[in-house]
RNA sequence: CGGGGCGUAGCGUAGCCCGGUAUCGCGCCUGCUUUGGGAGCAGGAGGUCGUCAGUUCGAAUCUGGCCGCCCCGACCA
């Protein structure tokens, strides 16, 4: 059929780019490196959204919009962040376009007195801002986030994992002390930790990252990382302590209670649409998606069994009041009555799509007072009566939920090796996942292996047990293990 | 930026080496029969072959330029 995926096991990438598009999820765009998010994507991207903002809200933050252009200028104000992100910057410098023998052309005559950037992270253009926000310990602490897209010129692309423009949310918090700050990143990356395990159903690891791998402008960057299928590394969210870096680049003071100026504490914080890569790639399999409920845009599917318009209504006499009353229990049910499509092209489709349950109800069960369940993470079904269908139905999506993330967790246990030396280290990567092993804490040995290996050093976990040991590359003392893998 | 691939109907493709106005599958439309894992039969619609130029009586096919996208590497969330 033309819906055929190739398997994971054959070629994961090419898997991976067919189940996107096959799936509905998301399309290339005629723009290079951008991506059509379909109704089907954005439908589970919104359920992400809706979980998130909930979490952020309940730990005080509240949501602004700033603005898609930034000041060229403003760039240039922290050394370190220019650095990170010059060579990935869209720039706008004209504001007009006109007709000539050629067609459409840039009107040179329109040219920007100072570019704009499209922002590729709003650090700048929103710490200029809280300048005229802040005076006195009194404003603080702020806590903003914003949803947004931002931009990011990569040389190469990846559907979800890596476009050009993505969508994400960037909280930025202004405090008026260092561990005010700290507990702020350290709280958002447990939000963070906790949405992607439950939510997302996706194990992760805590950790700090290496001076290498920090967010240019971060003194610290916290990150959570998830170990995918295929054995690579996916950072999905980061937390970054920021310190006085962005306030004295902006020279932004408040008055403290001792009467004393002082430069304001920041952090910054985002998760982006590069989880809807690291959700698929964690779940689904050779049959498609596999979607955990919480994130499902449709929980369950019904799909009728039937002959002619009768059969059809005495199927619907007993399914439009059952959705409703899965409804009442929170449960986003789709009856899909369609006659343009027969059942078995329904269920090849949703399965596909992972949706997590399919009830089918036919003839026979209307005999026998039952209907047939199947659930998309093991592909079982079952034939269970009809009465009280919809606690039975309940209480498989927790089921669900629970068994993605054990079998999640289960596979990331199973591919994270120890090693102590460069040997088995080189032998571990082969084998894909997560290698930990003592560093001796230098960025210059990091970036051997990187060259070497191309393993980077995920994180350090947080409250990493304290172990004596020799650097597997340098064999100097080493007072901790890291966590190295091969990242996307 | 280097290497590779591709551009032919909505999608996926054959044809290209060896020039003669385009193949097949899926999808789509109509009708009948069907409906418990991507239905069957019959009929039908749909194409400036990415683009520009050249060679030729004649170009999807040969030549040159251009454009675009995808994949693999170096940079990054």
């Amino acid at each position: 059929m033309s819906k055929e995926l190739g398997t994971r096991a054959d070629d994961f990438s090419k898997w991976y780019n067919e189940l996107v598009v096959k799936a509905d999820l998301a399309e290339h765009s005629a723009v290079k490196g951008c991506m059509v998010i379909k109704p089907h994507g954005y439908a589970i991207w919104e359920k992400m959204q809706q979980a998130l903002d909930t979490m952020f809200k309940d730990t005080g933050h509240v949501n602004a919009y700033f603005p898609l252009f930034i000041p060229k200028s403003f760039f240039s104000k922290e050394a370190n962040h220019v650095e990170g992100f010059a060579k990935e910057c869209a720039v706008v410098t004209h504001y007009r376009l006109k007709n000539s023998e050629n067609g459409i052309v840039v009107d040179p005559d329109a040219k920007l007195e100072e570019e704009l950037i499209v922002r590729p992270t709003s650090e700048t253009i929103i710490w200029n801002t809280y300048r005229g926000w802040i005076q006195s310990y009194r404003d603080l602490p702020i806590l903003v986030n914003q949803w947004a897209n931002v931009v990011r010129w990569e040389m190469r692309t990846r559907l979800f994992l890596r476009t050009t423009e993505f969508l994400w949310q960037e909280g930025h918090t202004a405090h008026a002390t260092a561990e005010e700050a700290i507990v702020e990143t350290k709280q958002m990356l447990e939000v963070y930790a906790d949405f992607a395990e439950n939510w997302l159903a996706v194990p992760v690891l805590k950790g700090v990252k290496t001076a290498n791998e920090r967010f240019a402008g971060a003194l610290d960057t916290y990150c959570i990382e998830a170990m995918l299928q295929d054995g690579k590394a996916l950072q999905a969210g980061t937390s970054h302590f920021l310190g006085q870096n962005f306030a004295k680049a902006f020279d932004v003071k408040f008055t403290n209670k001792e009467g004393k100026l002082d430069y304001v504490w920041a952090t910054s914080w985002g998760v982006s649409t590069r989880l809807m890569g690291a959700l698929v790639m964690s779940h689904s399999d050779d049959n498609g998606l596999v979607i955990p409920p919480k994130l499902a845009p449709v929980q369950v599917v019904i799909v009728p069994i039937y002959k002619g318009v009768d059969g059809l209504d005495k199927i619907s006499e007993i399914v439009d009041p059952l959705v409703k009353k899965l409804k009442q229990r929170g449960i986003s049910a789709k009856y899909d009555k369609r006659d343009t499509h027969r059942p078995g092209w329904k269920f090849a489709e949703y399965e596909l799509k992972g949706i997590p349950m399919r009830m089918a109800i036919g003839e026979r069960d209307l005999e026998n007072g039952t209907v047939e369940l199947a659930r998309r993470d093991t592909l079982s079904k079952e034939t269970v009566p009809l009465e009280n269908i919809e606690q039975k139905i309940e209480e498989l999506l927790v089921d669900i939920q629970q068994n993605l993330y054990n079998r999640a967790l289960k596979r990331r246990e199973e591919s994270t090796h120890i090693v102590n030396t460069y040997e088995e280290f080189k032998q571990a990567l082969e084998k894909g996942g997560f290698v930990s092993a003592h560093w001796d804490g230098t960025p210059e040995t990091e970036q051997k292996i990187k060259e070497e290996t191309k393993a980077t050093i995920r994180c350090i976990p947080l409250n990493n047990p304290q172990e004596e040991g020799k650097c597997i590359y340098s064999g100097k003392a080493s007072a901790e293990r890291v966590m190295f893998a091969i990242a996307y």
